[in-house]
DNA sequence: CAACGTATTGAAAAAATATTTCAATACGTT
DNA sequence: AACGTATTGAAATATTTTTTCAATACGTTG
């Protein structure tokens, strides 16, 4: 029962001088109830049912607006390119092949990797995305019968 | 000047059991002789080159049929998550943010990481993708000046 | 090595996804 | 409460991907 224009996102857009709009609340909402795997259609879909009149243009635009300012991050997997979740920098996901549902996990023991990296290639490093793709538990016993 | 019929994903293609057809030896040629970062209409343009009555229908079908057989994989960027390469199943590239070139780089030291998700999740994992993004030695010469 | 049956092809059409344009509207400031 | 401007939704446009289908090339068989 949170103000939604209190949310961190609220703020975030508030602060970098975005007008706080009811389809833009509305997006924020159904990205904060629905941590990972929406694409623009879904999130539209359930947009609509907290703001009737929302376009699917403004999901568009509301999730790049989001997206450079770092708030939202694409959730890549071998299937599907175009889901979003709210977003840190630094993203780990997992993800079942099999009803492809898509669960966050902290990450540790990144840090040595990407330093002997840095080394070997000169690069620096900003970012990175892990994603792990495997069964979840209930599609492990769903597909063991 | 390898034959073109004899390349490991060619013979994969041949083992599954679909022809070696020209089309599609142009479209494996290109996916070799550029390892990441081609989408499929720079894949069409140089497979002309090659074989120039090749259809972009084809080059879909193509990696599609190669992706099923696990041959070829998508690379994801925050910028784009069309592009495809040559795949083994797991995968770590490395991607400049400024001129958005992709190499990829030598990964030990996530087994461990993998091994402690699949204890707190109960998830098995098949497969990784890491995706480091910073910027490459030339783009910090360049932007440093 | 010629002929055959079928998988595969390219072009065109259709579908899905994303972006641009623009007049009308809602935000937040005053 | 009224104003100026950022933001909106609808429509039009552009881009990307998939489907359909007759024509063709593959690789097998005789």
């Amino acid at each position: 029962m949170t103000d939604p224009r209190q949310t961190p996102m609220a703020q975030a857009l508030r602060e970098a001088g975005y007008k706080l709009t009811q389809p833009r609340l509305a997006v924020l909402q159904v990205l904060e109830e629905n941590d990972a795997g929406l694409d623009p259609e879904a999130i539209y879909d359930r947009g609509k049912l907290i703001y009737p009149s929302l376009g699917l243009v403004t999901v568009y635009r509301t999730l790049d607006l989001l997206a450079e300012l770092g708030l939202v991050r694409r959730v890549h997997s071998m299937h599907n390119c175009h889901n979003y979740a709210s977003a840190r920098t630094d993203r780990h996901y997992l993800i079942c092949e099999s009803c492809h549902r898509v669960i966050e996990f902290p990450c540790r023991g990144l840090e040595e990797l990407m330093e002997s990296v840095r080394q070997q290639t000169g690069y620096t490093i900003n970012a990175h995305l892990l994603e792990l793709s495997g069964l979840c538990p209930e599609c492990q016993k769903r597909l063991a019968t």
